[in-house]
DNA sequence: CATTGTGAACGGATTCACAGCC
DNA sequence: GGCTGTGAATCCGTTCACAATG
């Protein structure tokens, strides 16, 4: 199997997981490369390209067995085995995301969820309990977690940050409106809201400029 | 000034402006696109393009001045007004949602939540009250939104959003992990966070795949 | 003379078109 | 016959290199 396949063709594979899993649940047990096309919006080709990078997952004439693709996909992602990853930062959106995490997905697992905050520690989140910051190191690596989801205010995040790499973490969901530095091996993907909803705001805005 | 530009360049445009911003509090004047190319993490040479995409706002052999380019920002992206947008599901993502845009953001106003289940109808976030989806298209027209998030769960997604065009809504923010139909006029940007986390993952996993 | 603005070259991703196979 | 897998062609975005200019 190829590793460090191209970008844009990670972030589809969620998403031809995420259909499999519905299909899988109504029972269908073969997909066409076109019936995807149909689900996810991207094409035909596109969809074939992305899963050939990887093998030769279908059969010609009859599409892709969709247990079958949704096994390879888990462990090409690495959702074969499960995830832990740690929430730091316990405001709103920190606990929107433990929460969320924990209830709606099965191959990830919070195993921590971190704030300063005196008033905050010790809080249940949804069987979670809100540790202080100083935990943080113990428990990525009695989890030997990877991977950590960053929702401190701006000013906080670059030190929360900095120690992160050397704890074992390598991927950083980074939701703090502000860019990260962070050593060559670790993947930060920034999530921040505000940027999001900004250029949506630019198509929104779209139709009444042009009159 | 020109529009439909490339989503590759949209995207960046609200990272320029929070970099201003930034500048701006520290009183600094003027900036170089190598400058801002260190805050961004962008090329000097792609800073320059994408702004020269719509205009020529810098001044050669000295850079740009910080209060004129968040100017000509604002104006392109279309924050020049305050923009309205509704949150649609109140369930945590959509309540951390509201509060974080009203705290965070000085350009855009949540001037409504919405949520069907009965015990959250009424419940105070942050000086929004949740109101039922019943009074969403008399909230649209009123105050003239043309944004919408949306977080309710994926099978109530669809019908949620058919509505949406009609009352005026021209682009939606979907947190719901499903592919959203909407009329060609609509722009959807997706936000679905398990496929962010999904796709980090693969990157968490890559060190340990390659041995 | 430092830095912008931009045509030209490059590279990566998508689409096309069809060969390969069940 | 129908659908996958894939080289070739195309498209789009980024980088390069330099001309323009305050």
């Amino acid at each position: 199997m190829r590793r460090n396949a191209p970008k844009s063709v990670v972030k589809r594979l969620p998403v031809y997981l995420r259909i499999l899993d519905n299909l899988i649940r109504r029972d269908v047990e073969i997909i066409s490369s076109r019936a995807l096309s149909e689900e996810t919006g991207f094409t035909a080709e596109q969809i074939r390209k992305d899963l050939a990078y990887f093998g030769a997952f279908g059969t010609r004439g009859t599409g892709y067995n969709t247990g079958y693709l949704r096994e390879k996909l888990l462990k090409i992602i690495g959702l074969d085995k499960q995830t832990n990853l740690v929430v730091i930062g316990a405001g709103h959106l920190g606990k929107a995301l433990t929460r969320y995490n924990i209830s709606k997905n099965p191959y990830v697992k919070v195993v921590g969820i971190f704030d300063n905050s005196p008033e905050e520690i010790g809080t249940d989140i949804g069987g979670i309990i809100i540790r202080p910051m100083s935990d943080l190191e113990e428990v990525i690596k009695n989890h030997n977690v990877r991977v950590a989801m960053i929702t401190v205010p701006a000013d906080a995040a670059q030190d929360v940050v900095s120690g992160l790499a050397d704890s074992g973490i390598t991927a950083i969901l980074n939701f703090a409106p502000t860019k990260l530095k962070v050593p060559e091996n670790v993947y930060v993907h920034n999530a921040d809201l505000t940027i999001e909803l900004q250029s949506l705001i630019y198509y929104a805005m779209e139709d009444e400029k042009q009159h």
